[in-house]
Formats: C-alpha cells, structure tokens, sequence
DNA sequence: CACTTTTTGACCTGCAGAAGATCATTATTT
DNA sequence: AAATAATGATCTTCTGCAGGTCAAAAAGTG
C-alpha cells in the first residue's frame, strides 16, 4: 500500500492543517484528507506544492510499502 | 514540477504501455497519460500497482524537480 | 512484398473524488 | 468567561481518470 507521511512531516515542524493550507494555498480539505490518509488520489499541483513548501522529495510525502501491516495491529492510540 | 519516470522505467525494461496495461490490469489510457506526462493525477491504487509491478519506490517512478527546464532547452528531437 | 495482428493515439461518456464553501464542535488565546 | 482559531463533517460543483471505441501506425508473418 501507498503510505502519506505528511502528518509525520507537519508533527515533526508543529504545524497545523490550517497553517499548511494557508501557507501553501491548498485546499484544506484535500490537506485533511492526506492528513488523516483518507486520500485515494493526488493531483501532481498538490504534490508540487507540498514538495516545495517541505522542501523535499516526493518519497519524503509517499512511500510504498509492499508489506502493509496485518489488521489490529500497531494500532496504537 | 512534478516528473513521471514511467517512460524510462518501461524503456529500460523494454516494454510497451500494453504489457503494462495487461500484465497490471491498469487501464491503458491512464498507463499512456502518464507515460506522455499529461496526466494530472494519479490514483494512489495505480501507484501501488506500479510500484508492486516494477518492484521499486514512489522514487523511483515519480520525482519533484525544484528546478524545471527552461522553455526551449534540452528538447532533442 | 502484401497481409494480418498488435499497438498506439485520439476521442467520447460516466463517474469517483478533490475543490471550495459552509456549519457545528472543540481547542486555544486573551 | 468570552473571543478567536482550528478542526471535522457535509454538501455541491467541477476536473480528469476509467472504460470503451475507432482509425492509424507499427510490428509480425508468409
């Protein structure tokens, strides 16, 4: 599966959804969807700017994990 | 921007977007938008798939350029 | 070479999901 | 406590991929 680690990149520099969606001018619902990783797209604009705003790659925002997590577990709160 | 290696992946491997297209069970049409780069989107299931196809990382197929090409420039053939 | 098969690009329609806006609830500030 | 900010949820609109088809181009075959 198609893991997005912009909530470990907004944590690690204490942002807020809304201080992303201002800052970078996207859509704060698009930013809440990736956030919580309920996504099941992303427009390349949105990628961009994410990748420029962190100043990082894309593998940064998105990783491919070929061995997804078994269901309950590493479900810590 | 954001650049699409898929073109140099298949090329490399010296496939065609309908072996692709068969052997993932990806559309052909959004196998061919992102070969060209014209796609404008890409649906995380389709990432997965490919990267599960080809055996690599988001990386690998997708890569956030800060400094794009000048209009004009390296444009052989 | 001509003929067949495969691949490709282009186009169309339907539809899934992001964009954009709004509202109620919850945090945070003052 | 009151005011402000942030968030989650929900709704409508709109963009562009999915899926299909068609004609042209490429590759394969006798």
């Amino acid at each position: 599966m198609i893991k997005c680690h912009l909530s470990r990149m907004m944590g690690e520099r204490r942002l807020k959804i809304s201080d992303v969606a201002r800052e970078t001018g996207l859509n704060r619902g698009t930013l809440t969807r990736l956030y919580h990783e309920t996504a099941e797209r992303v427009e390349l604009d949105v990628l961009d700017a994410l990748c420029t705003y962190f100043h990082c790659q894309v593998s940064d925002i998105f990783e491919f994990n070929p061995n997804p997590v078994p269901k309950g577990e590493n479900m810590a709160p």
